[in-house]
RNA sequence: GCCCAGAUAGCUCAGUUGGUAGAGCAGUGGACUGAAAAUCCACGUGUCGCUGGUUCGAUUCCGGCUCUGGGCA
């Protein structure tokens, strides 16, 4: 039997953070981020990750703790995050999985695996430089050949992965088709309980969005995004990639006012939180928490009690 | 008050030499197995400002009106 944790989830603003740590103190239990943007340093504004008030004496885990110039993927976050969680297991405590990037959840809670070999090697460098070269007809046409079910699964438009399906081909010998069907069949790593927090009106989550954006830019999310320069932060760090950070970069560098950007950050927030519930949404195991207009943790508290004891958490 | 230019999808606009219209953005849905706050896909009927006229037929041409810019007084 997979050891039990929790796995808190919901697209951005809805809660998350809070639900965790009130769980982690009813159930005696850590808090396990699974954020790709909240792993770095220096990003505690832009990126809403929880304050030491806020974690409110409960330890939590993989929040700033990388440098923010340095490259993250779902495969090493699992493979740091499973020793944490297995240690907060070793210490009779109940691990809570809490954040919002869905694949970095799964790569931790799923028995599935990345394909071996390397990723982002000189492989990869050489596709890309081919991609640039020659475009993506004659890539697509080699995935054809190696991996038919690939090249005719994935749209020609999307480059991102059929320069990846083409890597683990080249790296390991194996197309990543059948990588995927055998480690579709492994069983899961933990046998997670699954919480989903969302708004059941979207035009509430849309205004507390909005409303957190607003107090990011009042707590210097400019002067958090200039620091990090100064730190000589290289432009294309993934860290830069996060929301937040690109647009008030702009602000920065003189392409756009304070206000456009401020509408911008609010625009990709919300379009980043229908992404993610599309993610969630084909996850059969959550037990969805809808919000009516506020946010009531006490009755969410409770909810989400009932749904880990009747799952046999305690 | 006069002159000019606009008024078309939630927004910005294109277009129809007269046969009732289409892009981008937004929005909605979906995908996602080593960048995932990333990346990719699908979905477009709206009194063509109002009102007369010409016409077989007007959003398109003509007149009047309303509103919005700009200019002149």
């Amino acid at each position: 039997m997979a050891p039990k944790i929790v796995c808190v989830v919901g697209p951005t603003a809805c809660g998350k953070t809070t639900l965790g740590v009130l769980l982690a103190k009813k159930f005696s239990g850590e808090v396990v981020s699974a954020d790709s943007m909240q792993i770095y340093r220096g990003m505690t504004i832009g990126t809403a990750a929880p304050t030491e008030e806020e974690m409110d004496g409960v330890p939590h885990h993989m929040i700033a703790v990388s440098d923010p110039a340095e490259q993250w993927s779902a495969a090493r976050y699992a493979q740091e995050a499973v020793p944490i969680i297995d240690g907060i297991l070793a210490r009779g405590k109940l691990p809570i999985l809490v954040g919002g990037t869905g694949l970095w959840i799964d790569a931790a809670v799923k028995g599935h695996g990345f394909a071996a070999g390397c990723a982002g090697g000189a492989v990869r460098r050489e596709l890309e430089e081919r991609l640039a070269a020659e475009g993506i007809g004659p890539l697509l046409e080699e995935l054809r050949r190696a991996d038919p079910e690939s090249a005719e699964r994935l749209h020609p438009a999307d480059e991102k992965r059929i320069l990846r399906a083409l890597e683990v081909y080249r790296e390991t010998g194996k197309t990543i088709t059948a990588h995927n069907e055998e480690t579709k069949a492994l069983p899961p790593r933990y046998g997670a309980v699954w919480i989903g927090l969302q708004f059941a009106d979207r035009a509430d989550m849309k205004a507390l969005i909005d409303q957190r954006v607003d107090r990011m830019a009042e707590a210097g999310l400019l002067e958090e995004v200039r620091a990090l320069l100064s730190r000589g932060l290289p432009r294309n760090a993934t860290a830069l990639q996060a929301i937040g950070y690109k647009e008030f970069l702009g602000v920065l560098e003189g392409t756009a006012t304070e206000a456009e950007a401020l509408a911008e950050v609010k625009l990709r927030s919300r379009q980043y939180a229908k992404r993610q519930l599309t993610w969630l949404r084909r996850n059969p195991a959550i037990h969805w928490i809808f919000w009516e207009k506020d946010r009531d943790f006490a009755r969410a508290l409770q909810v989400s009690t009932e749904i880990l004891t009747a799952a046999g958490v305690s």
